[in-house]
DNA sequence: TATATTCCTATTAATCAGATAGGAATATGG
DNA sequence: CCATATTCCTATCTGATTAATAGGAATATA
């Protein structure tokens, strides 16, 4: 439980690779390579990335990937959003009034609690931080 | 990603279903049917509760179940506990030195700091709190 | 035009959570 | 001693989700 994906944990490996990188870009097959990560799956997890406006890419010969932004400036929540989508600990953080007890639920708004604590955390690391410390 | 598991949800609402009967017994069953918890599942989940100590239990005819202490001396990090063992973002939390980086790997230091604060939410709170209110 | 890349879609494989099944052990009351 | 109600134990099945693979279309470069 409260186990964090192998997509997100790849996706961070992905992004410190590319940070290290200071703009420069790199291709698919290089990070996968440098971090022992299976080509085709990380593909998908650079796309979602890219999605979310934290990396960009070119294509086509001499094309890649690299950082959009300063990694200073990359939450680490940004990376597990773009990655996973929001986090919910139960199925009813965005349902109010879901259960019987309507909507001053109190386990509800225990887990939307721990949400929010979670959130908290992630929102205020770094990408910076936690790939170099 | 950081979802609780149905096992856990039902163990909170099987111990708030206890705890409003204040020492008084349930039976698995009577207990499935109040809280709408598949009942053959619901014996598991009770047989780990149990094993934590958190409830007691008599068996054979007017048997059931009971709490085994105060609902206000519950934390619900044991319920957790109970059912899911310790939490766990990532496996390397208890294997310091299992990547390349050695003792000092800050991926590492990132996700037991998470762990930290998860934990600390969830200890903070009991069952009372979150029954009640 | 050959080549290297991102990008898109579909499929397969592996893992795990959720649920079910059957019955052994045990306590109670008649 | 027996019928019954319960916990308790172990095995299995199922479905959902995640992880991974496959194939090729689109695009850029030289
Ligand atoms: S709304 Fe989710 S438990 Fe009440
Ligand atoms: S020890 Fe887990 S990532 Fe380094």
């Amino acid at each position: 439980m409260f186990s964090v994906s192998a997509r997100t944990q790849y996706a961070i490996r992905a992004m410190s690779c590319l940070a290290k990188r200071e703009g420069r870009s790199a291709t698919s097959a290089e990070i996968a390579q440098s971090e022992s990560i299976p080509a085709k799956y990380l593909e998908g997890i650079l796309s979602r990335l890219k999605a979310s406006g934290l990396i960009e890419s070119e294509r086509g010969k001499n094309g890649g990937y690299r950082m959009a932004k300063d990694p200073a400036e990359i939450r680490m929540l940004e990376i597990v959003e773009a990655i996973d989508g929001r986090i919910k600990p139960v199925t009813c953080v965005d349902a109010p009034g879901a259960c019987s007890q309507g909507g001053d639920c109190h386990p509800r708004n225990f887990w939307i609690g721990l949400k929010t604590t979670i959130d908290a955390y992630l929102a205020e690391r770094t990408l910076k931080d936690v790939s170099e410390g």
